[in-house]
DNA sequence: GCGGAATAGATGAGCCTTCAACTACGCTAG
DNA sequence: CTAGCGTAGTTGAAGGCTCATCTATTCCGC
């Protein structure tokens, strides 16, 4: 039912040299990985979001925020914790803004930044979110997973991080 | 560096019972695996889409139709084999539609069905990007594991999938 | 202190995804 | 045959993301 899938193997040597094409064996394993990782992303964004009303990319910045010392961060310090670009973090703070989760103040050390300071409104919604976001990261991974696969997605990943890296 | 995150321990019992919340070996757990899955995918991404023009989500599409009798689907098998609602797949398949390399046809035994079928000019565009693609998923993912870690991520993704499942 | 390069962030157009209709066809019971 | 329901797929609006561009500020060397 998992279907083999993508990468057929076309034509002979087209960009530089043969392309190392994946096996049975490795199109397996990548394609669960990709699968399972879309799957319980989709799931658990679409879980917090009718529960709530809040998305995974906007929790993520409501968590940030309320994880450091009075509940600010620089706009750039801010994206890069979340994995986004500056263009979609000015977005989505403007978005949270209206919502009066977040508030712009400019930055005392540097004229050029901003800092995004979480409002008690927006605290308050994490609060509610929380136990939202949790329960999902549990049932939907934690639960099904072996102590043994734990430890081995923690390790696969920490792997992969140092190669892609926090840049 | 890969500060601990999310979930800060609201306030007790807001849904119903105390939530499950996650020590801080899970949490690392849980960031490594969520970054490591988006820094994956989105690297993949951009480096196939910079390198030929076709976004992973094309990709998907492209493949999956070279890979059937004929070259050919229908609309709602294929939505499924990719991972995408009905809506998204159909609005996908008109913009490849206008590039020529998909082309839709009422389907013989359903007239409510339609089939999307892969010209030659998107079967000559998959043989072009999957030698990107494939490098791409070699040096970012299976170079930087060892067999252990790929058996293990692959037993990890499967039985993630059977909870998630393809319903 | 002044000119140029670098940095921080905002902005708008265009594409993509989602959601909620909406159309069209098929299936079944009377 | 036909009414009503379910299924297949499309559509358009609204929100979100990307990319290129733009402004404002700081940093650096002279």
């Amino acid at each position: 039912m998992t279907a083999d899938v993508s990468l057929a193997p076309g034509d002979p040597g087209t960009p530089s040299g043969e392309p190392r094409w994946l096996d049975a064996e490795e199109q397996r394993a990548w394609r669960a990985w990709l699968y399972s990782s879309q799957l319980l992303q989709d799931r658990l964004d679409r879980e917090l979001t009718h529960a709530t009303g809040i998305s995974h990319a906007y929790y993520e910045i409501l968590v940030a925020l309320s994880e450091t010392e009075g509940r600010m961060m620089r706009m750039s310090e801010l994206a890069e914790r979340c994995l986004s670009s500056r263009s979609r973090l000015s977005h989505a703070v403007s978005r949270l803004e209206e919502r009066g989760w977040v508030r712009r103040q400019v930055c005392p050390d540097d004229g050029r930044g901003q800092l995004a300071v979480l409002t008690d409104d927006g605290f308050a919604a994490l609060e509610a979110a929380a136990p939202v976001h949790v329960e999902g990261v549990r049932s939907h991974l934690f639960d099904q997973l072996s102590p043994e696969q734990v430890a081995a997605m923690r390790d696969i990943g920490e792997t992969l991080l140092r190669h892609l890296g926090p840049r």
